[in-house]
DNA sequence: ACATGTGAACTGCTTCACAGCG
DNA sequence: CGCTGTGAAGCAGTTCACATGT
């Protein structure tokens, strides 16, 4: 199978969201038109992505909703319970680690680690934070897939190194360093204040190109 | 002024934030090779990027870190103060307007809204959270530029139209839906599942490659 | 008739390679 | 000489348009 880009894997999750709404309404068949507008892309882009993975559609009427709804979870690998480490027990690993939504998907926060004293040995719902010192003679017994990376910047790289040492082969990192590592290892980045940088270039420009037009026209 | 690339923005994020680190510890002079070092791009891929705003750096030597910074704070828009909303008094709305690392960098989180009786009126920091039904009749008085965006994907697009009606101009999205607004209006999406569900399609391709079978077998 | 599946054209981001200048 | 700045080349992702199949 040739290399699928970056791109159109996240395009197939925001049509498998959408597919599973779908198929909770009863539908029973969607066109790539729908698709693509629920999803904010074309037609011919929907169909070029789900191409690469085979044939789901029906030529004349569009797609079964159940069996494409299947065939999304299984080229995802959703089918399966991914072991997930959370490892830094601030805010956001906070707010992650009690998201319901990530066990409904698949995917099962195992383990929540910090370095900070006063945290270890907190309580959350279901899990005890535990001691980072003890990250490597755990994870023997936790067998983790992925780990969501929620440490500071300066300690990201060096903890990055340890979790891909003990195993690891997907982070998820929230810390706002680039992570330097092994190419068999898997990250996607999450970093807000990059996002928010992006609009505030989005909204600066916009101001410096139609500099007066102050057309708030309103409700669509 | 040309179109610049999104990536090429979100670059000039990541090269930002280490030029930052590199003045305070003292760097007077940095080379593209150093920057693309901790950006996790090449050298060309930081030149070409720079050079799409202008001559920043000397020939035989790099680019004069205190005078980077400053224009790259420039072209981001960062020199002002950016008024933000917080819609959504959950999980990750809480972390969000908690965080520091936000104001320091611009970002005021000038309002909390949450549409639940029993969060609205509660304290956090600094913020009382509001009752969403009071929003168009707040926002004449708080001028927000950004509204960052964090209730169940049901009612994401509906919020989002209100929040436009009332005049905002860029949206951080945290709900999982394609949100459908007026082009002038600036969306960027933070999407947790579709990432994970990227690292999901990344392993699961990687253990088929790797175990080079077909009949892809069950969990474990 | 209608919507998929897909080679071909197109667009635009990235990489190359070297001229230009300190 | 070293490193930037940049046209040109290369490549990847998107869009087009139509043959294909129901």
């Amino acid at each position: 199978m040739k290399r699928i880009a970056d791109s159109t894997v996240r395009r197939l999750s925001v049509y498998l969201r959408f597919l599973e709404d779908s198929v909770n309404r009863g539908v029973r068949t969607i066109s790539s038109e729908e698709l693509a507008r629920r999803g904010g892309t074309t037609s011919a882009q929907v169909r070029k992505d789900l191409s690469f993975f085979g044939s789901f559609g029906k030529r004349g009427l569009g797609y079964p909703a159940v069996e494409l709804t299947a065939a999304l979870r299984d080229i995802l690998g959703l089918d399966r319970e991914w072991r997930v480490l959370i490892i830094g027990a601030g805010k956001i690993g906070t707010a992650l680690a009690q998201y319901h939504g990530f066990r409904q998907r698949g995917f099962h926060v195992v383990a929540v680690y910090d370095a900070d004293p006063l945290k270890v040995g907190t309580e959350w719902e279901e899990h005890t934070v535990r001691d980072i010192s003890r990250l490597e003679s755990d994870l023997a017994s936790e067998h983790p897939d992925i780990a969501v990376l929620t440490v500071p910047g300066d300690e990201a790289q060096r903890v990055a190194e340890r979790l891909v040492g003990a195993g690891v082969r997907a982070i998820l990192n929230f810390a706002p360093v680039q992570l330097h590592l092994p190419a068999q290892v898997t990250v996607r980045n999450v970093n807000m204040a990059m996002e928010l940088e992006g609009l505030s270039y989005a909204l600066t420009n916009r101001e410096r190109e139609t500099n007066g037009s102050n057309g708030v026209d309103g409700a669509a």
